[in-house]
DNA sequence: AGGCGCTTGTGAAGACGTGCACAAATCGCG
DNA sequence: CGCGATTTGTGCACGTCTTCACAAGCGCCT
């Protein structure tokens, strides 16, 4: 499930703040989801937490470590070295989650060469060169859309399998590889749709107009939190 | 829904190819999801298309930005211009897809005054000025988890009604108040989730170990996209 | 005018995720 | 040792999303 990497999360805040153990209502507070769906989650994993008593810190961090993969640092490649890929390179938050930026890599001559971090930005043809030093597995794309399906093919030649893409177009990719796409825009555009929504509701409520001004009622979005405590 | 951005985007791109109409089968392959699921999703904004043609692309875009609520431009406030945070000021996908940003904000005086592309940082406190030349409504943390709750109650409090979240944590808001979460580190965790995956099912197919061997088969994740095309 | 091909819109079935509510299990205390 | 408080694990029901398949509608060509 997508939101073992939540639970970990406020599992190492937790230990952190000195807990030894936690109820699935404590860990379903810090991590945002309903109690019930934490334990179903939970239960999936085969992780035994003790009746009564909740679950060992220690050992669900260590079990949801193994389930996503993280006892190994894995190597990733950054590709794209523009505004929003300098951002990721310095990103500590990388680094202390379990992965590790084997390389950065640029189409653009003139900003190969450059040191970002303590890396030095590699051509993208060197890919293969890179690969055949470090175990690469895991690729980001941060370059422009325009670019980002060669970047794609490159990466998937040299053996990569998993690619998160920050570029706002769509990957084709042979089948076994994974794509993950984050596009910052569509995150504001969402909430710019709640927020029409909003004030539709609250302007003219009996109105009852045109299909269009009475449609932007009943969407439904996902993965949004609305309302939690105060 | 929020696969209408997608589709925004992909019809943008198809009108710039000079497409007047598009059918749903190529609609969908240009966002990368299921034709039937399109047309569900459009026919849910009541849009119609012509049966035996397609649809006007123009009139799609309208209005598909009229329910996200993309005929203004909204004003954007981005609190934390850190690494990530200039990353954000910098980029130009937001200028061209709907929204302006209004103003830079940071709790630390050393970065007070700085100017990153034609605007200049602003102190976090300054906000109620801020809101007062501006109409804001939506807002975007860009800063370490430990600053972002009271960030976000800074938000609130001038009335900004929609979040947009970078920082690794739960935000508590109050009813009314949108939240969209973005974690750059859980997006590859869940990369190297797919990796544990299909490391575990070719590696040893047979083995048929302890429970926690056995466990990364049976999960599901969303929002991935794998395997189109080739 | 009529027929044919193409495309939309939608009914129905199935899969999936969610949340309630409760039985089973464990711990601590008298 | 037994009892009560507490918490996990899960059966069940419900609503939502997804997908297939097909009827209805539109335009073009003859």
């Amino acid at each position: 499930m997508a939101r073992l990497p939540e639970y970990l999360r406020a599992l190492h805040n937790l230990a952190e703040s000195g807990h030894e153990t936690v109820s699935s209502e404590g860990l379903s507070a810090a991590a945002g989801v309903n109690s019930a769906k934490l334990r179903k989650d939970l239960s999936h994993l085969g992780s035994y937490g003790t009746r009564g008593v909740g679950y060992d810190v220690a050992l669900l961090i260590e079990q949801i470590e193994f389930v996503l993969g993280l006892t190994q640092r894995r190597a990733v490649a950054l590709v794209g070295v523009g505004n929003l890929g300098h951002a990721l390179a310095g990103y500590d938050g990388f680094a202390s989650r379990g992965f590790r930026i084997a390389a950065l890599l640029d189409a653009d001559p003139s900003r190969v060469g450059e040191e970002i971090n303590g890396l030095v930005v590699r051509h993208v043809d060197d890919l293969p060169t890179v690969a055949a030093e470090e175990s690469l597995a895991i690729g980001v794309i941060a370059t422009p859309a325009a670019a980002a399906q060669q970047v794609a093919d490159q990466l998937v030649a040299v053996g990569v399998t998993s690619i998160l893409n920050f570029a706002p177009c769509v990957l084709s990719v042979p089948e076994g590889v994974d794509v993950r796409k984050v596009d910052l825009a569509i995150e504001l555009q969402i909430l710019s749709f709640h927020e029409h929504r909003k004030a539709s509701l609250t302007a003219l409520p009996a109105t009852g107009g045109s299909a269009l001004t009475a449609l932007p009622g009943g969407f439904a979005t996902t993965d949004t939190q609305e309302a939690i405590g105060t």
